[in-house]
DNA sequence: GCCCTTCTGCTAATATTTTAGCAGGTTGCT
DNA sequence: AGCAACCTGCTAAAATATTAGCAGAAGGGC
């Protein structure tokens, strides 16, 4: 699942060889015939293999992947995760990228007061 | 996992209380003796009964956490995170958090120069 | 001392996941 | 037409996870 959302679709053959240690194609297809099943994604015909992607919203499994993270380790604390995803010794940050999260946050609270 | 991540530690009891659609007690407790087997969470004894914790230091579980996330949903972007963690659509955020959150990117950018 | 509660370990049945093989269809090349 | 390289669905075995029941030990109150 996680590897649709990054990628936004594939077809088997593609999660099959992203995938660490990869199992046979048919043991791919099994579980994505499984996953569809249960209504986690779905697929579209292309020529004649198939495209899956998530049945979920982006958006929405995102939004709730974060919560979930905020929740078990930042005490759901938005800050307390902001200054976890600065932290040199957690993440390497170019000094541009810090620059436009400045620029970011002070967006917010311009856009705020 | 993600419980005792959040909580610290925990008894099989307060596990079983927190978990949705709690299953039996008898079920919890073979999850965690079996997780304790994979070496994902330990135990140790409190009076008479177990006080289970992750096996695995909370800043890396933290770290490897953060990363997946990142790398699923936002391209590996520290920006783009933190631009989701502000957007009001996703989650309400006080002023005062705002406020801290500047702090601390203005504290990493002068660090940084 | 005896019972009630709470814990542990062990055991076992059931459900689910994971894996792969096989048959049949389509496409494209020779 | 025939063959190779894809794809799909179906099927099934094996591994793993999930759930819960039961027995025995320890503590606390009556």
């Amino acid at each position: 699942m996680d590897l649709l959302f990054a990628a936004g679709s594939a077809t088997g053959q593609e999660i099959q060889q992203q995938l660490p240690d990869p199992p046979s194609y048919s043991s791919v297809r099994t579980v994505l015939r499984i996953l569809e099943r249960k209504g986690y994604v779905q697929h579209r015909e292309e020529g004649l293999r198939y495209v899956y992607e998530p049945a979920v919203e982006r958006e929405a499994a995102r939004k709730s992947a974060l919560e979930r993270l905020l929740h078990t380790f930042f005490n759901g604390s938005a800050q307390q995760a902001v200054t976890a995803l600065l932290d040199p010794r957690i993440f390497r940050i170019s000094r541009e990228e810090l620059d436009e999260i400045a620029e970011v946050v002070e967006r917010a609270r311009r856009k705020r007061s």
